[in-house]
DNA sequence: TTGAAAGCGCTAACAT
DNA sequence: ATGTTAGCGCTTTCAA
């Protein structure tokens, strides 16, 4: 005892030897038990689950994963912990990964590629089963992707890696914005802008170039394909935006946002400017976060499939731990319209 | 190669030996330069660096951690990884690990006692050398941080647990509440109610008992202090318990909520019924999230320093690994009141 | 300063 | 069905 320091006395660790001790038996039965991949009589069992429990044993993951050559467990790496979007992704490959019997170990990458390439490395030196990225670049991640897959199993998840043949998923962001341009074409709006995302990732890629498409299209004023701002995907860029359009010239009758964030910034500065949201001006979202529905009014947006998304990347990537072959694939979920508001 | 299964050739993995073999060194020599705890003579150093380098040698995690008995890991577990809150709190956590060294394993107890015991147990069992906990019970807890407490450091952050003797860090709730209170009754706001949380929390105790001591003081309706609806941290509860209110007599003219997210339904749906907030009611909220900028009317707080608290629950952590004795502290922040337009 | 060898705690192969 | 033993890849004595 240390009483006098503050210290408890730390109880030895139990080991496995101490439990076969224990239980009368060897220290191979322990393990068989314990581990439960052969055949035990009764009595051995029932003996070393008392001894087990008496004690208060649990197995060294160290010694088990480093003499099985399995870890049971699988990394997760995204580009920002804070972000609710990607949380709400890492809370499903959670639930797939438990089910499966692994753990999982999750990484921020800070949306660096350098950063993110130690988190990866960092993995693999725990000899993770298998990896989930959500690349931080679409192509810069390239380099560090196929490092991976030399030895494990990777699933890119809602971005795309451009040039890797690997397992993909994510949602069809054409689709999506071409949704929202419809919407606007049919609600008699005519002079759009798009406020965006710089092109480091597929998802700001694909939705300007769809944008870019579309408004070029019948239906809309010249001026629309050419009205774009990008930036990033927060709040604070959507809010500068709009101080870049007010400067420039007339404001358009509909703004397509790369994001909700973006779209909440917009609406926000907006309203503080005098303008009214969706009467002067309507604006639309992407991704349909938690947020669309508290700010006034409530944003038009298209909804991402999460709970879709985040399964079957998890299914992939077990697909691939369990040794299964074939080609890699790309897929691609359509989403739906959510019409709220902002846009009526 | 095996090109017609899609799968590419797993590079053999590069263990320390290959390393020395490259190097002309023994392995011992490249453990001595890779950990660095030990002398080297410069040319070893460059050979052992260069052969590691070439052959894209990353030590074996858990090799390294079984043989010294040390993971470099501490552990994590919040209720809710889903919960912006605790992820902000985290990333403070995260962010003193890398700078000591530490990887950070971060868990999920589902705000449920039993997989929290889990999660711990787990965490045990890889060996982690400290713990930090938002523990999901007052009470409950108490059992299963005793049980980690004899193996290694752990610090309750952000919540308390009773009977413990631990290091504990969190916000005064007590003074939270006063801050909001005498704002109210500043404001002169007299007939109050309080929607907060049932009391599994030292969170949602402590935010009652100030309301109950307080709303009894002079200056309030006498109805104020027995004018308590419990329900959980959630927006729903918080929608909900405003129907409570006006299915049961007058309203009142001000509402101190548990936190941010019952403040943000309440507000949501008086707004619905038509009740013009802070005009006819004032709301407050508890947290400051960022959610409360984005609601109208934005809504009055506590300000919870989370980057004191996180960075001070890590400097504990790494104190007691570090082998630093000394009693348990408990440390309480005094919060600030962000006043804005949901009180005026 | 360096190499040889022991051994961290466990699982799996090999006995019986 | 069970026990004995090798060895997972590394770090750390112990000798030299």
């Amino acid at each position: 005892m240390q009483a006098e320091n503050g210290k408890e006395m730390s109880t030895a660790m139990v080991k496995i030897k101490d439990v076969a001790n224990e239980a009368g038996v060897s220290i191979a039965s322990v393990s068989r038990v314990l581990t439960g991949n052969r055949q035990v009589s009764a009595g051995t069992r029932t003996a070393v689950l008392a001894a087990a429990a008496k004690l208060g044993y649990r197995t060294n993951y160290l010694a088990s994963a480093l003499r099985s050559q399995s870890t049971q467990t699988v990394g997760m790496v995204i580009p920002r912990i804070a972000n609710p979007y990607f949380i709400a992704l890492v809370q499903i490959v959670e639930e797939s990964a438990q089910a499966q019997g692994f753990e999982l170990f999750l990484c921020d990458s800070a949306d660096d590629t350098e950063t993110e390439r130690r988190r990866v490395r960092a993995l693999l030196s725990r000899q993770v089963d298998g990896i989930v990225i959500i690349p931080c670049d679409e192509t810069a991640s390239a380099a560090v992707v196929r490092e991976v897959l030399e030895e494990v199993p990777v699933v890119a998840v809602d971005r795309e890696i451009r040039g890797v043949p690997m397992d993909q998923i994510a949602i069809d962001n054409q689709a999506g914005i071409l949704a929202v341009m419809d919407h606007l074409r049919h609600t008699e709006r005519r002079r759009l802008g798009f406020i965006g995302a710089r092109q480091t990732t597929s998802t700001a890629r694909e939705r300007l170039e769809a944008y870019r498409q579309h408004a070029a299209e019948p239906g809309f004023d010249r001026s629309s394909a050419a009205r774009v701002l990008l930036g990033d995907f927060t709040v604070e860029w959507g809010e500068a935006a709009v101080d870049d359009l007010l400067a420039n010239g007339p404001l358009p009758d509909g703004i397509v946002c790369g994001n909700d964030l973006i779209a909440a910034g917009v609406i926000r500065r907006l309203r503080s400017r005098g303008i009214v949201v969706p009467r002067d001006i309507a604006v639309t979202g992407f991704d349909d976060i938690e947020l669309c529905r508290f700010v006034e009014p409530a944003i038009t947006t298209v909804h991402q499939p999460l709970r879709e998304i985040g399964a079957e990347g998890a299914r992939k990537l077990f697909a691939r731990i369990a040794g299964e072959g074939g080609f890699p694939t790309r897929t691609r979920i359509i989403p739906e319209l959510v019409l709220r508001a902002s846009s009526r």
